[in-house]
DNA sequence: GCGGTGACGGTCG
DNA sequence: CCGACCGCCACCG
């Protein structure tokens, strides 16, 4: 295990429940400012056991980058277990459900 | 060690 | 608002 990987699960938990967050703003929390793509390679890496709440964390169009046969429907499930909407296009409103990290 | 690929983001049209 | 393009960089074969 990497410690940025480490670092990346940490800011993933930090995530609230009923809220979401971009690859980007993890990445940046995480420290890897500008590796949004780093951290879908340590999310899918993830396992299911881990008790990192990966499906707050979806890309910066508000959609779950998933595709629909590879766990993206699960995910947005889980989303909306958690009180998380989704429009007719799918999209989930960052504005309302976007994660303002404080500190 | 090289080249292709990707749970992305930002910009342009 | 939406789609297409390009740029970044770690991971895998």
């Amino acid at each position: 295990m990497s410690d940025s990987y480490d670092r990346i699960y940490a800011a993933v938990r930090r995530v609230p429940r009923g809220k979401v967050a971009t690859y980007g703003q993890i990445a940046t929390i995480a420290g890897l400012k500008g590796h949004a793509r780093q951290v879908g390679y340590a999310l899918h890496a993830l396992k299911a056991s881990t008790g990192v709440p990966w499906q707050r964390i979806i890309n910066a169009k508000g959609m779950i980058s998933l595709g629909p046969m590879r766990g993206g429907v699960s995910q947005r499930l889980l989303l909306e277990a958690e009180g998380v909407t989704f429009d007719a296009g799918g999209r989930v409103s960052l504005a309302k459900f976007g994660w303002k990290r404080r500190r």
